[in-house]
DNA sequence: CACAATAATGACACTAAGTGCCATTATCCG
DNA sequence: CGGATAATGGCACTTAGTGTCATTATTGTG
């Protein structure tokens, strides 16, 4: 593992990082251990990650990638509620990505309890805020620094994480575990309640 | 300075830290040096704030404590336009407090080179985001852990953020300094747009 | 005013996070 | 194979941050 490689180590370490901020919280967690379970050494571990906190954003970041690739095949003739349906039911195939989603899930209902984990999941809030001005800006033909197309998808990230910790923390707190199609339903309806430009709707390209 | 009167001396912390980190940048700062420039111990500085980063945090709270103080005198028979129309006219009377608001704006401005910011930065935007779950809460009758009511106040306080970084950045490096009725139209509009609940215009007491 | 109770501070030693430096090893390419 | 280069590890070192305890300031009460 060398060269251009270590994309995958980062993630591995990534996994035992949450693992142990999961069984013995973050403070109880020391950098050498994350760097012992994860088989590398200190050093390393401190070259591939700046924080200890920082060494679960792999993670987060793995769920925004997924949905980028997702979101980049959105049709521009689509509505978004039609987009998710059909979208979140076929994908989820990869076992280890249903693996790393449940450490997901746990780190977020965590939120409240273990304060440290709040800068890697704003960190990862602010890459779907800049994912999602992408979006917007494609399907409004915009440019993804333009003030309105900021100002959208700064609030339709915010809607997306508060899904995200209210679904995480009714389902590790209470156990109630929606099922995809309430997800996506909640997911689409706050996307679009909370969008500032109509992006949701089927767009037509005005050019030509 | 003792009992409770220590609120005073986190500000005067805050300001010194604040020099220090737009001067020499965050990483040239050592807590001994904002210690020394505080006129407090090490040990004194560590028992008020848990980072370094954090000692900033002060005077971005002091912001939303400004805002969250007229906002309870909000009116449930007025517009938000109105209200900050009105509100923000008279009130900037304290030289200290302008004092405070230009560390901030250059603070914001700084977030792109400067990511160590970002945390507190975020920190404060958690904090609107709760004082604006209070205001919906109160204008709407509902509970401020409501569901919708978080939602709401989420996606209000994403629009806030994104209003004050485009403003800080653009008055700091392009020297593009609004007026008030500016500022205040570009933030009345936003929040407008953001709310994904109708506590912009005047509500009704419904009960009785 | 004096005195007890308590909160705030400082001094100092200590743990752990994170960096600089250099030697070693693995990988790529011709 | 062999040289160039990227990744790693080992170790010393800096600095962020904590635990502990003695000292000082503050408040309330008789």
């Amino acid at each position: 593992m060398s060269r251009t490689i270590r994309d995958g180590a980062h993630i591995e370490v990534a996994r035992s990082a949450a693992r142990l901020f999961l069984e013995k919280g973050v403070a109880g967690t020391s950098g050498d251990e994350i760097a012992e379970t994860a088989g590398i050494s200190k050093r390393t571990l401190w070259r591939y990650f700046r924080t200890k906190e920082s060494c679960i954003e792999p993670l987060f970041a793995r769920m925004s990638q997924n949905l980028a690739a997702k979101l980049q095949k959105w049709p521009l003739d689509m509505t978004v509620e039609r987009f998710l349906e059909i979208n979140y039911d076929m994908s989820k195939i990869d076992a280890q990505e249903i693996e790393d989603s449940k450490l997901v899930v746990h780190l977020i209902a965590r939120l409240d309890e273990e304060p440290a984990l709040l800068e890697p999941w704003f960190m990862s809030t602010r890459a779907t805020e800049d994912l999602m001005a992408g979006v917007i800006a494609t399907r409004l033909e915009l440019s993804p620094s333009d003030f309105e197309v900021r100002l959208c998808a700064a609030t339709v990230a915010a809607a997306m994480r508060v899904i995200d910790e209210t679904i995480s923390r009714a389902a590790v707190k209470y156990g109630q575990v929606p099922t995809l199609a309430e997800s996506n339903d909640r997911l689409a309806q706050a996307i679009r309640r909370a969008s500032t430009l109509s992006f949701c709707d089927p767009v037509t390209p005005r050019g030509r």
